[in-house]
RNA sequence: CACCCCAUGGAGUAGCGGUUAGCUCACCUCCCUUUCACGGAGGUAGCACGGGUUCGAAUCCCGUUGGGGUGACCA
C-alpha cells in the first residue's frame, strides 16, 4: 500500500479564495485520513500576477484554517521536505529538460516561438474517485503550448511535471480541471510517468448559482477572519459543502470528520454558498467557545474599536465577554455588544428611550437606585440582585418589567442584552449607581 | 458552437428498487423568558420534465429542459 501524498497547489495572486481554502481542506483532510503527506507547492510560474506578498497570503489562510502542511515552503523562506524546491517559479531548469526532451522525442514541437505538446486525438477515459470514469473523445483536441514564447513553462506542463516529480499519489481539487484531466493523462504518458489517481470536487457557487469569483462577497478568506468569525466554524462549514457525516449532525469536531472523511462520499453535485448556514454554525462555536478560547479575537476586536485600551481590567472584561458571548454570533458584534461596559458616556437608544423612560420609569430608576444603594457590595450578585428587583416591584404593586426595562436602558443604553441580574452584577454596585443616578439626572422630571 | 459534469423544499444534505421522503439553515406560529439569543413544540415548502425497465422508481436506462465547467502563450 503505498503512502498517501497529495498537494496543495495555489497561485499567490492577492486573495484567498473560499474554494481554494475548501480544496486546501479537503487535501488536508485526506492526508489526516490517511496518515499521509499533505505538500504545498507554490504555483508562482505567471510573473506578471504574482507577487511575493502574496505567498504570505496563502501561509496565512492555512494556519489560520489550522491546515498545516508537511512539505513545502514555511513563512521566512525556510522549506520543509526533499522534493523542492517548492516554488515553481525556481524549478525552471527541470522544465526546461522536459520540454527539451519532449521536443527531441518529437512529441512536441516549436510553433510561432512557442513550444507545443501533440495531443492525442483518440478518445480516453479519466478514471475519477468521485466523479467515476469520464470518457473524452478528442477528435478535435488542439494541440496544447507548453511552453511561451518568452521561454516560460504553463501551467499544464508544470502541474504534471511537479506531481510526478513530487510523486504526488491523489491530486484532489475543483471540478473546474476535469475537463483539462484528459491533457494531463497524455502529458503523463508523453515524458513516461506514473499518474496519479484524480479526485475532482465539486465547485462553490455564489448565492445566483454562478461560479464564486474573486467579486463576490464573501470570496475572501480574510473577510471571514476581519469580521470576528472563528476559523473552526468556517472550516466547519467548509467540510459541509460537498461533504457530509451522513448522520444529520451539523456541527462536528475536525477531528471527527478527519476520521470519517473519505473521497468516494465527497458529493457530485456544485454547492452554493450560503453566508446565514455559516453564520449560524458561527453562533455555535461562539457559544460553545471557552473565554480562554476567544478572548484572543475578542481583545484584538475591541482595541481596534478603541472599546478598550491597553491597561484594561482583566477580570471585568472576561465577566463581560462570558456574559455576552452567549448573545452573539459574529466577532463584529463585540464592538456594540462590549462597548458599555467601558464607558460611561454611551448614548441611549431613541426610540427605546421614548418607550422606557417614562415619568412611571423614571420613578422606578429611582427607586432602584436608593434600593440598590443599600445593597452590600458584596451581595451585589445576579441571584441577589433578582431578589431585590422581585421585592420592590411587589411591594410598589408593579411588574418587575417595570423596573427591569429601566435599569437595561439606564445601565446599558440600549433595550436588549445579557440577562440583566448578570448585566448588573458584572457592572457592579458602584457603575450601576453611577448610571442609575445619571439616567435620573438627564431625563428625570 | 463543441466536449464534459450535475439535478431531492429558498440553501446545504440523508436516501442508493418498496420510507407517511429524514436532518440542518432560513422563514412563520406557539411555549419558555426582563429583552435579545438559546432551548422546546409545531407549520409552509422538495424528488425539474417526458419516456422507458420493473409487481413496484427519488433511487436503474434514454431523451428534454435547466444549471455549471472546459475549450488561454491564466491557473
Amino acid at each position: 500500500m503505498e503512502s498517501v501524498r497529495v498537494r496543495f497547489a495555489p497561485s499567490p495572486t492577492g486573495m484567498f479564495h473560499i474554494g481554494s481554502a475548501r480544496t486546501a481542506l479537503f487535501n488536508w483532510l485526506y492526508a489526516r485520513h490517511t496518515g499521509g503527506t499533505f505538500i504545498l507547492r507554490i504555483e508562482d510560474t505567471d510573473a506578471a500576477r504574482n507577487k511575493p506578498e502574496y505567498v504570505e497570503v496563502i501561509f496565512h489562510a492555512l494556519r489560520w484554517l489550522g491546515l498545516d502542511w508537511d512539505e513545502g515552503p514555511q513563512p521566512g523562506g525556510a522549506v520543509k521536505g526533499a522534493k523542492g524546491p517548492y516554488f515553481q517559479s525556481q524549478r525552471a531548469a527541470i522544465y526546461k529538460g522536459y520540454v527539451d526532451r519532449l521536443l527531441s522525442e518529437g512529441k512536441a514541437y516549436e510553433s510561432d516561438g512557442a513550444v507545443k505538446f501533440r495531443t492525442p486525438k483518440t478518445p480516453v477515459t479519466v478514471p475519477d474517485l468521485i466523479c467515476g470514469n469520464i470518457q473524452f473523445d478528442r477528435t478535435n483536441e488542439p494541440d496544447l503550448v507548453i511552453q511561451r514564447k518568452d521561454g516560460t513553462p504553463v501551467f499544464h506542463l508544470v502541474n504534471v511535471v511537479d506531481d510526478i516529480e513530487m510523486e504526488v499519489t491523489h491530486v484532489i481539487r475543483g471540478e473546474d480541471h476535469l475537463s483539462n484531466t484528459q491533457k494531463h493523462l497524455a502529458l503523463i504518458e508523453a515524458i513516461g510517468g506514473k499518474a496519479p489517481h484524480y479526485a475532482h470536487i465539486p465547485l462553490i457557487l455564489n448565492p445566483n448559482g454562478s461560479k464564486m469569483s474573486k467579486r463576490d462577497a464573501g470570496a475572501s478568506i480574510a473577510e471571514y477572519e476581519e469580521q470576528g468569525y472563528l476559523p473552526e466554524a468556517v472550516r466547519n462549514y467548509l467540510c459541509l459543502l460537498g461533504w457530509s457525516p451522513k448522520d444529520n449532525r451539523e456541527v462536528i469536531a475536525i477531528e471527527e470528520v478527519v476520521e470519517k472523511f473519505d473521497l468516494p462520499q465527497v458529493g457530485r453535485a456544485n454547492a452554493r454558498f450560503d453566508i446565514d448556514k455559516l453564520f449560524w454554525i458561527n453562533g455555535e462555536y461562539m457559544r460553545a467557545a471557552t473565554i480562554e478560547a476567544i478572548e484572543p479575537l475578542a481583545l484584538s476586536i475591541l482595541l481596534k474599536h478603541s472599546v478598550i485600551t491597553g491597561d484594561y481590567d482583566p477580570g471585568y472584561f472576561r465577566a463581560a465577554l462570558a456574559i455576552v458571548k452567549e448573545k452573539i454570533k459574529l466577532g463584529r458584534e463585540l464592538p456594540e455588544w462590549m462597548g458599555y461596559f467601558f464607558r460611561e458616556d454611551f448614548e441611549f437608544e431613541p426610540a427605546a428611550m421614548k418607550k422606557v423612560f417614562t415619568p412611571e420609569g423614571m420613578a422606578n430608576i429611582g427607586k432602584l437606585r436608593e434600593r440598590l444603594g443599600q445593597v452590600d457590595s458584596a451581595h451585589f450578585t445576579a441571584a441577589e440582585l433578582e431578589t431585590e428587583f422581585k421585592t420592590l416591584a411587589a411591594a410598589s404593586g408593579q411588574k418587575v418589567g417595570a423596573l427591569i426595562h429601566p435599569a437595561r436602558l439606564a445601565v446599558s443604553g440600549r433595550p436588549v442584552g445579557p440577562s440583566l441580574y448578570h448585566l448588573l452584577e458584572v457592572l457592579g454596585k458602584d457603575r450601576v449607581l453611577v448610571r442609575l443616578e445619571r439616567a435620573e439626572r438627564q431625563f428625570g422630571s
